[in-house]
DNA sequence: AAAACGTGGGC
DNA sequence: TGCCCAAGTTT
């Protein structure tokens, strides 16, 4: 059955929802589910041409659990929070090696796989099969906490039970994928963070931040405490042909498994380090502009050294390569690597 | 329960 | 500019 809540909101989904984006047409369990992982923690006007880009290389689930590790993290490169990436890749091999090459219907088996979790799973259901499962993304989260004055931050636990009882109730038991979409495109397009659009909202009637004026105050904010700040030398190593020393990062921590500059903790250390860890020799650096990166739990102080005419005594092994400048598309980067090694080819 | 995990948009 | 945080999950 519908409620009245979802009711109208259907109704306003019919004339102001959002019913073009990419992954709406066709809309597959693969693009659904792809959409989902990707558009986790991540605006959909960042994860559009994301999204495009992948689906063209790898337009299906057999096509991504066949794909190297690498092409996958290339194709994610930007896109921040990799493991999501890594997940995305070794649910597709278990779908392939152990569900008959498709996600799987239960939603139980479903958020048992990686990367998935239970709005994920629901999500998919809801928009791949029209089945009937709550969501609760950030903007659902947002638009609950208000209708209904729910006060505490959504992240926590006890706050999310609630958001949680409240996102069941409200789901219908038929047009569950419109559903689905309208309250994100509510959430997105109308009762948005800052200066929500009250006399646009189809449910405004019996909000209680409308009534209560609370608009500004829930959903609270989650608590913040101080950004610890880390420092590192990265060192940009060219040989004579251009190409750039990369160097695999381990598989746990920040930036897993992409390919990255090598690093030091000291500047000082870098001359021997590249001599010991790749047998390179090479005149004294030069330094680069230092620059910040700001990840979402520490800022990182970059310091640049830059190695020109390199000679390694050494083939690069399975961690590291030479790169050529390129190329940078065939290889997953971390964002700031990215810039500096582009930065570094203009010749401004 | 709380921290780890990226990046860029918006104000 | 600096701060908040976005279609969360994992450990």
């Amino acid at each position: 059955m519908t409620g009245a809540f979802a009711g109208a909101l259907l109704a306003w989904f019919d004339r102001h929802g959002r019913k073009d984006l990419p992954w709406q047409h066709p809309r597959t369990p693969y693009r659904a589910w792809l959409s989902e992982i990707m558009l986790q923690q991540t605006q959909v006007r960042t994860v559009v041409p994301y999204f495009e880009r992948f689906v063209a290389a790898l337009p299906d689930l057999a096509s991504l659990a066949a794909a190297s590790e690498d092409r996958v993290l290339a194709l994610w490169s930007g896109l921040g929070y990799y493991s999501r990436a890594r997940n995305l890749h070794r649910t597709a091999q278990l779908c392939a090696d152990q569900h008959g090459g498709e996600l799987p219907r239960d939603i139980e088996a479903l958020a048992a796989l990686p990367g998935i979790g239970r709005s994920t799973a629901a999500a998919i259901l809801a928009q791949a099969h029209d089945e009937r499962h709550a969501i609760l993304d950030g903007n659902v989260k947002r638009v609950l906490a208000r209708w209904h004055g729910v006060s505490g931050w959504p992240g926590s636990t006890t706050t999310q039970r609630i958001l949680w009882t409240h996102a069941e109730q409200h789901t219908p038991s038929s047009r569950v994928a419109d559903y689905t979409q309208a309250i994100m495109d509510l959430g997105a397009t109308v009762c948005t963070r800052s200066r929500p659009r009250c006399t646009e909202c189809p449910v405004a009637e019996h909000c209680a931040a409308r009534r209560g004026n609370l608009t500004t105050v829930l959903p609270q904010p989650k608590p913040k405490r101080a950004l610890p700040t880390r420092r590192t030398t990265m060192l940009v190593v060219r040989d004579a042909r251009g190409r750039v020393l990369l160097e695999r990062r381990p598989p746990a921590g920040v930036w897993a498994r992409l390919w990255s500059l090598p690093e030091v903790d000291d500047a000082s250390d870098a001359a021997a380090v590249l001599l010991r860890r790749h047998g390179i020799d090479a005149p004294p650096p030069r330094a680069l502009a230092p620059f910040v990166h700001v990840f979402s739990h520490y800022r990182l102080d970059v310091t640049p050294l830059l190695f020109d005419e390199a000679r390694a005594t050494r083939v690069a092994d399975a961690d590291a390569r030479w790169h050529d400048a390129n190329d940078h598309d065939a290889l997953g980067l971390p964002a700031p690597v990215r810039k500096l090694l582009s930065q570094l080819e203009e010749p401004r």
